[in-house]
DNA sequence: CTGAAAGCGCTTACAG
DNA sequence: CTGAAAGCGCTTACAG
């Protein structure tokens, strides 16, 4: 059972001590003798006592809740990345004694967002993507709220913390075009995100400056069905396209599932990477070469900026967070 | 801009009213004349103000924050059923002024919601499974905040909503059986789920009454990774099991790449049938047949029965929402 | 080292 | 119909 109404000024009249006195003996501010501080304590162990947080944000101006604001598409939402990220943000908020609370957006709709802030229910916030028009980013800096940014931004006054998408994909482009592959795909999602364009980036950045290379790529944007890939690996298989870069891993289930229904072995035919290494490709056979980083860390850290931001501490710009490349069966 | 600082008190003094005359004309509670209460109104609009709600919380002992506690453990967390959840819970709640706070548990730790309780950062809480031995189900009744369950439980004094999952693995089991089949092995995850016991329930209740009918069934449950899957499938192959009904979407995905890596054809050699109808299967060839629920409402009615019960209305003790079976290629 | 008092921004009997 | 006052449960100058 909760003692639910146990309050600072019963503990204060039970120990014939003043309410000052005890929120000093909780708080460990101010000057207080180590004999009531035990005393206090000790009483207040005794008794489950636990301070109302909500009345200490009105005092503090605070609210210990912290924003988490993630995208409510249908579809994207449903991508583990998100819910790994949720885990991470949770883990480090909870261990410094925030709560976590939810804002959906989309596009269009940062309703969720708008009535967290002006409600002042939260203290930060991290946006889990970056937009190129990011109407979120937008509001919450018109706003003054502090928050940091998972994803990149050209915007250097955002903090934000990253994997290194870029360095990721060109690495990993640069390895196959190191065992000889000659035509390649890119295929990826909508343009808008900032990580696609990153991913990009990377994936020219491998050819450049190998002009003197025998190879060809071709690239597809904002892919957002399986319907639109079958058509792009039609015309790939026709073309003998000899690897299909996926920039994500419902995209590269998508291409996996057209292949077996053709029947075109991986990787014999056609080799198929991707990036994520989630649970939507886990147990694929072939195991799907892919780009790994640790999602969970990357809310932690996250959450951790926030607070130390909301302590007053002066944290960089920009974090940026490795990868591994895993080489696996579905390349050779 | 935010009008941070506009409080009521501003308000009352600017208007030369009474705080109380505002905070009337704001909540519409109490009395006050037509004239008055508009000018107040729009002297709001004007200036945007909007209350703090955390100093209204405090004043009428609410917090306008909803708990949603989802299971942290590290597999089950991606599973898109959870995210879907949110949606529906999210959308509700804020169209009705309450935000969601999230408190990620598992089996053995509950710290996360025991603190938003203990901190009294929420009205009420919904649960979005149920387990046989259920930690955070006892610790909220026993700390009497008011909660809704999204899964069954035998426990009638929970206020609990859930599809009707025993009748639908029944009438799934039973249109398979009607199609002639007669060899089927079901494979489950962890059997502490209610869920799971209950469609091993309808499995069973689909043979039941069917006595004289030639069919043979095995089941297989806490099958939680890949492994065992893959020696299950061999197993069933061997005795030439003719349908694997598979209790969710990862397993069943699980099941899929071991027939595909040994070259079996589904359905001709084998047939598979699934839950959830998830994006973990979508676009799988050949498509699963599948039993198809909408998790979105399922969120959506469990955040509207929680309010309801806030508002001191009263609930239903179980609310069972429908399915749909939707036979696809993966069955003949 | 300790306490009385004012304050955080609201609500709500109570009185008029 | 309206307002003064007390209260929600804390914190924090200020004074001693």
């Amino acid at each position: 059972m909760e003692e639910r109404n146990l309050t600072i000024g019963d503990i204060a009249q039970e120990l014939g001590v003043s309410k000052t006195t005890v929120s000093r003996a909780i708080s460990g501010k101010g000057r207080i003798g180590e004999q009531t501080r035990k005393r206090v304590l000790e009483y207040i162990e005794e008794r489950h006592y636990s301070p109302n947080v909500v009345a200490k944000g009105l005092a503090q101006n605070k609210t210990f809740n912290l924003g988490m604001v993630l995208p409510g598409d249908y579809n994207i939402v449903e991508l583990p990345f998100f819910q790994k990220c949720m885990l991470g943000i949770s883990r480090v908020a909870s261990a410094r004694g925030y709560d976590v609370l939810i804002s959906m957006v989309t596009a269009g709709q940062i309703t969720q967002l708008e009535r967290v802030v002006t409600n002042r229910k939260i203290d930060g916030a991290v946006l889990t993507r970056t937009l190129a028009e990011d109407a979120p980013m937008q509001y919450l800096k018109a706003s003054g709220v502090p928050f940091v940014t998972i994803g990149s931004t050209d915007d250097t006054q955002v903090i934000q913390i990253d994997n290194d998408h870029r360095s990721a994909c060109r690495e990993l482009t640069d390895s196959l075009l190191g065992r000889g592959i000659g035509k390649f795909a890119l295929i990826g999602g909508n343009e808008d995100y900032i990580v696609t364009r990153n991913r990009l980036r990377g994936f020219e950045d491998a050819f450049a400056g190998k002009t003197a290379w025998h190879s060809t790529r071709q690239v597809f944007l904002n892919v957002d069905d399986s319907r639109k890939v079958d058509e792009i690996v039609e015309k790939l298989l026709a073309e003998k396209v000899e690897c299909i870069v996926c920039m994500d891993d419902y995209l590269c289930g998508c291409v996996l599932n057209t292949l077996q229904q053709r029947r075109i072995a991986v990787p014999d035919q056609v080799q198929v990477v991707s990036f994520y290494d989630s649970s939507m490709l886990a147990n694929r056979i072939p195991a799907v070469t892919s780009i790994r980083f640790d999602v969970e860390e990357l809310g932690q850290k996250a959450c951790e900026l926030l607070l130390q931001m909301l302590d007053g501490e002066e944290v960089p710009g920009r974090t940026l967070l490795g990868y591994d490349v895993r080489m696996r069966e579905s390349t050779k």
